[in-house]
DNA sequence: CCTACGATCTGCT
DNA sequence: GCAGATCGTAGGG
């Protein structure tokens, strides 16, 4: 049984921790009808208050913030180069700004719709691995920010998939060398010996 | 108002 | 390996 995660899954206050449990999880979308699926193989941890990384840090409140200081098991969809949309769970509880980006996903269901949001004609690793490649494959965009991880447009499933401490790698993460001493925190998560993940650690 | 820049990706060399 | 794309956001005047 594929089961939604619950909202408590989201309401633990470790966001690392919670970035390990997301790596085999099926995040899922299902836009007019038609549903794709990917499994996680690639987070990162952003911690609102003390992670330079974090977009909130160290308690900024602007209205693109906003949804990182909303309620847990939300989405947080922002634009990055002004071209592509990265998707990120908030976790934690309101009024504290952690969230997890999705860095990668393997693709599960869809697959014909992916190609077609991807302009491409043949699945390979590239459809997905990349928070910008993997949204647009899943469709989604800056509109769903705040959307409710529990509803019927994007969801997180656990397909019970078993997944052992030891196959979880970790590393620095992507693209943060403005956070200073933070970039070294070895908040990124892979699924181990993946062909789906975005780099290698 | 104005400016600088980003949790990236692609295509070209 | 590298430059260009492309625009919302944040911060300063």
């Amino acid at each position: 049984m594929h089961s939604k995660l619950p909202r408590s899954f989201y309401e633990r206050d470790d966001v690392v921790q919670i970035s390990r449990d997301l790596i085999g999880k099926f995040l899922c979308t299902n836009f007019d009808g038609i549903q794709t699926v990917g499994m996680i193989v690639e987070t990162e941890a952003y911690n609102g208050r003390t992670d330079r990384a974090c977009h909130a840090f160290p308690d900024v409140r602007t209205p693109r913030t906003e949804t990182l200081y909303g309620p847990p098991g939300q989405a947080y969809v922002y634009l990055c180069y002004g071209i592509h949309h990265l998707f990120n769970v908030v976790t934690n509880s309101e009024g504290l700004a952690d969230a997890i980006l999705i860095r990668a996903v393997e693709p599960k269901a869809g697959l014909e719709k992916m190609l077609e949001r991807r302009n491409r004609n043949k699945v390979d690793t590239t459809i997905s691995n990349g928070p910008g490649k993997l949204s647009q494959a899943l469709g989604i965009k800056t509109d769903h920010d705040k959307t409710d991880l529990w509803g019927n447009e994007i969801w997180i499933e656990d397909g019970n998939i078993e997944v052992d401490e030891n196959q979880i790698i970790s590393s620095t993460r992507i693209g943060v060398d403005y956070a200073g001493q933070d970039a070294n925190l070895p908040w990124r998560f892979l699924l181990k010996n993946s062909k789906w993940i975005s780099k290698k650690a």
